[in-house]
DNA sequence: CCGGTCATGTAATCGGTTACATGATTCG
DNA sequence: CGAATCATGTAACCGATTACATGACCGG
């Protein structure tokens, strides 16, 4: 089974709006594309020279000398659709913070809450980011017929930054529940000294319902 | 900067709720951490080996002939909850949708929403199965203190996919605003026969706000 | 002139998937 | 008995990151 190039998807559509250098594509994606996509120099610089070498895009060494820019090519624009049509292929799941909170019993409480409490900060950092950016499309009047699809991305990236909020607040409510260390209120329940944890069950983790 | 040998964790934490043979570290894997995190039999098989060898595992070579039982040891305890302390390494966005819908230009509004009606079935059915997951982890009594940790994976999951669903409901929309081919309704707009697609600006794109 | 940014590439390495080879057990 | 499942491992390959080497240009 070959493993899809969606490097080249990702090169060439950056091209398509606009030529650029090897070094700009890479910015491209990394602050337009960044919240959903990645590339690395590694990766970009062979793939450039694999599209010229294929007719799909042009070099044009001019401006400045050692600085050479890309510009998608008529079939380079076929190959591009062709690449976009092709099955979504997309990589097995890896959440590191979900892998953390499922052996959590291994941390406790307290630590787990402190893991959720970085990724709703992490959250709430990305949706600033990403209403920034959809303020810059909605405004900006260059980008034509590319903007309704941009705000499609932007729009699945809040809604999911959005509800890892709404799930980190039930999650720590849940686990607060669990442990006698929220740092103010009722203190340890009377009697209990050192337990092992046995009666963690009960109705607790109705997390974010 | 070295990468992290997050497999280690995920093999040590299952065999951490109970020992098991290799194919069942897989199947465990693939079942119930299924919906975050995966591993493949190249990557359990050699770190089986190396945590034998490491001490953090015992294998015994019982029960039936050509199958070994592993389990975690004393020192594997204190290893996984060392690993579960590392910070965490979330590998790189690679989301094929995001990258298609992004360049969304080049397949048109009609395959744009197809490509969103595949997502959202899917994030349907991810639901269904998070739901019987809970479900099970709510009315078994075997788990012990594992529970409530378990349930705040599934949450988060849950969570997630429901942002999806809204998410494809608002995107499908705007873009049915954008072209002339719903299905059903008001045909195409009189006058126009065939737009390059210039006025694809205005209030279009207000997707699930 | 020196540090930061722009710019281009290559080499080493690694994490991970896929495919292959092999065999026991179980169930219809 | 034959197919499906359980079970273990190895080898090849590949996509991707990281690090390295190099150099132009610009502003303070």
């Amino acid at each position: 089974m070959r493993r899809a190039n969606q490097t080249e998807t990702a090169v060439l559509g950056v091209l398509s709006v606009q030529p650029m250098t090897g070094y700009a594509v890479r910015e491209a994606i990394r602050d337009v594309l960044g919240h959903f996509w990645s590339e690395s120099f590694g990766q970009i610089y062979p793939m450039l020279a694999t599209l010229e070498r294929q007719g799909y895009a042009t070099r044009q060494g001019s401006t400045k000398p050692g600085s050479s820019v890309f510009a998608i090519t008529r079939a380079g624009q076929g190959r591009l659709t062709e690449l976009l049509r092709q099955p979504i292929q997309d990589a097995p799941p890896r959440n590191g913070l979900m892998l953390r909170l499922y052996f959590g019993r291994h941390l406790g409480p307290a630590e787990c809450r402190s893991l959720i409490h970085d990724a709703r900060l992490e959250a709430e950092q990305r949706i600033a980011e990403l209403t920034a950016v959809r303020r810059a499309i909605e405004s900006g009047a260059g980008h034509g017929a590319d903007r309704p699809y941009w705000l499609l991305t932007v729009a699945a990236g809040e809604q999911a930054a959005r509800a890892t909020l709404a799930w980190a607040d039930g999650a720590i409510a849940a686990l607060e529940q669990l442990d006698p260390a929220p740092g103010s209120g009722a203190a340890a329940a009377p009697g209990a000294t050192a337990g092992s944890g046995e009666r963690a069950g009960g109705s607790g983790g109705t997390a974010a319902g």
